[in-house]
DNA sequence: TATGGTTGTAACCGAAAGAGTTACATCAAT
DNA sequence: ATTGATGTAACTCTTTCGGTTACAACCATA
């Protein structure tokens, strides 16, 4: 299993909108542009991060804003923003509550689960919109 | 996106392995009773258990057993045993190299994905197979 | 007010993976 | 040889992702 792209999309959105939103109109075309994939998949993705309040979009006139300065965005917030709400692991339903096992499996790893998901999320929230924008930015500099 | 259920049900088959596996023969029917699944499932999953130098399995006469002592089993043993073996996040693959973002994105974004995913591994290391069993039978014995 | 560039979405398609099942060859102790 | 297991191929069904076309709705502005 993996994440979707959606992820790693979502980032390069705002990237960019961070990178160019005050030079020039940045538009689903324009950004299917840079990311290489159908503007419809990048509408679908702004649309999510419009729903998350992290985006704001320009209906008719068209071009896409930072709702939020990009030091208040974390990894996380664009991760939720993109993933469908849900836990981690899929647990098997119905374990069958005559075995000892089957009966106490759930109390046992609910928590253990829980905790493995938050470990990743936390790592999440260690980083920001603005400390990738840096990083890019920086690169490009070097270049 | 969600994990596949072979990581509870691994963890499931080594618990009744652990539980079980002095006093009677484990067998997939056995552990398919428990688990409540089709048989075939356990025996693709104990297959990859058994590839993974996780369980030992006796052919023709049937039977698994573990394969070490449950206390020098991780969470993260079983996970990679039965995960197929790939990166976390889907990157989307082709970037326009002609965009300062986009030809930049995967030198930015790799370490910081290879993080979280270490993030959410490490966690797992952190608990053993014997733990897990400790907590299942304290649970019993207090019913 | 008509135009034109955008966004928002519905409706598809194909590929891949998970979950489940049946069927059967193979194995090894008795 | 029999018997109860395992190993595995083959198939179905469902869901999701990634991708695409098509088109209605929107709105600044010419």
């Amino acid at each position: 299993m993996q994440f979707s792209s959606r992820f790693t999309i979502a980032t390069h959105i705002l990237l960019c909108i961070a990178m160019f939103e005050d030079s020039q109109k940045v538009t689903s075309n324009f950004l299917a542009g840079s990311i290489n994939v159908n503007p419809v998949i990048i509408r679908n993705i702004l649309g999510q991060l419009s729903a998350a309040g992290l985006v704001e979009i320009k209906a008719g006139v068209g071009g896409a804003y930072l709702a939020r300065p990009a030091d208040k965005i974390t990894l996380l917030d664009i991760f939720k923003a993109v993933e469908r709400e849900e836990a981690l692991f899929h647990f098997h339903e119905n374990p069958n509550p005559q075995c000892p096992v089957g009966r106490t499996i759930h109390k046992v790893m609910d928590g253990k689960i829980d905790t493995i998901q938050a470990a990743m999320e936390n790592e999440m929230k260690e980083t920001t919109l603005a400390e990738v924008f840096a990083d890019t930015r920086k690169i490009i500099d070097e270049e």
